[in-house]
DNA sequence: TCAAATCCTAGTAAAATGCTAGGAATTAAA
DNA sequence: TTTAATTCCTAGCATTTTACTAGGATTTGA
C-alpha cells in the first residue's frame, strides 16, 4: 500500500517541469539536478508521462520537455496512474464485470476494496498540478537535492 | 499501492472467523480449509491480528482462535493496518514532527500524501468488521475454496 | 498418554523495485 | 558539416519484498 519512487519522484518532477517549462524545454538533466534524482532513473519516468500524454519532448540539442497540456488540466491522479500503473489497491475482475468473477455474487470484501479504490482515486482526481504549482512558488525554495527527505 | 495477500486473506480470514466463533474457537485449519488459503501461511496471519489485539488464541485440543471484542469495535482499517503495517501510501516524518524533515517548509508533495493517507484511513475506519459478517450472512455461501479468485 | 491445536524460528523461490549501462537517433548551433 | 546536447530504446542487475514452506516445540482437553 505504498507510492514508490516512481509516484514520488515523477510527482516532484513534474511540478519542477511545470514550473521551469513556461520560457523553454526543461532537460532531464535540469530537472535531475535540481530534485536530486538520477538521471537515468528519472528518463524512465518521463517516458512514462510522455505515453500518458501528460507532456511532450522535444528531442535534439536545446531540447527537453514542456506539458503537453494546460497545468489546471493535469491531476495528481493521472500523473500517479501513468507513474505508478492503476491506483487500485486491489485488482477484482467483478469491478469490470460482474460475471467474470465465480465468486462475485458471494464476495463481500469486493466492497471493501472497491470503497478504498473510490477513495483513493477520488482524491488524487481534485488535486490539479497547477494547484500545487502555485502551493510550490509560494513557499520558500529548498534545493531538493540538499535534502535527506526522499518522497 | 497494492493490498498484500496478507491484507486480502487476512480479512476474508477474519469474516469466516467472526461468523463461525460465535459459539466455539475456530481452528487455523478450519479457516483455511473454507477460504482456500494456506495453513501455514495463514497461522502467520493469526499472530499478526493477535498481536494487534483484535483476536484472542486459546492453545491446546479444541482450542482456535476467537475475537478478542465485540466484532461493531472491529474496524477494517483496524485489521488491514494489523495485517498491511501501516495504510500511509508515504510515510513522511514531517507528518509526526514538521521540523524532523529538512525539507518539510518547502515540501509540496507532502499535502499530497497526506490526503491520500487520510482518505485511505478514513473510508477503511468506517467499515466495522459486523456490517461485513451481516452482508456476507446475507448472500449466498459460494465456498471460497472453490473459486479461483484469491482477493 | 495422545492427539489436536497454537507458537516460534528459519529458509527460500519468484516477483517487484530502484536503479545502472551502453549506445542509437535527432537537432540546434558553431 | 561537424559537434555537442539532448531524447530514445533495450537490457542488465543487485536488493528488497512477497508469499509461501518446513520443522519442531509447547499447551491442553479427552
Amino acid at each position: 500500500m505504498k507510492i514508490t519512487t516512481k509516484g514520488r519522484y515523477g510527482l516532484r518532477a513534474l511540478i519542477d517541469l511545470a514550473k521551469y517549462s513556461e520560457i523553454e524545454p526543461v532537460s532531464i538533466n535540469s530537472i535531475a539536478t535540481r530534485q536530486g534524482i538520477s538521471e537515468r532513473y528519472l528518463e524512465q519516468l518521463m517516458t512514462l508521462l510522455k505515453k500518458a500524454g501528460i507532456i511532450k519532448s522535444i528531442r535534439g540539442a536545446g531540447g527537453g520537455y514542456v506539458l503537453a497540456r494546460e497545468m489546471s488540466d493535469i491531476s495528481v491522479g493521472d500523473i500517479l496512474r501513468a507513474l505508478e500503473g492503476s491506483l487500485e489497491s486491489v485488482e477484482c475482475a467483478a469491478f469490470s464485470q460482474e460475471d467474470s468473477c465465480e465468486a462475485a455474487g458471494g464476495c463481500v470484501t469486493k466492497y471493501v476494496w472497491q470503497k478504498i479504490n473510490e477513495s483513493i482515486n477520488r482524491t488524487v482526481n481534485e488535486i490539479s498540478l497547477k494547484q500545487l504549482v502555485e502551493e510550490s512558488k509560494a513557499v520558500p525554495d529548498t534545493t531538493s537535492s540538499q535534502m535527506k527527505c526522499n518522497n
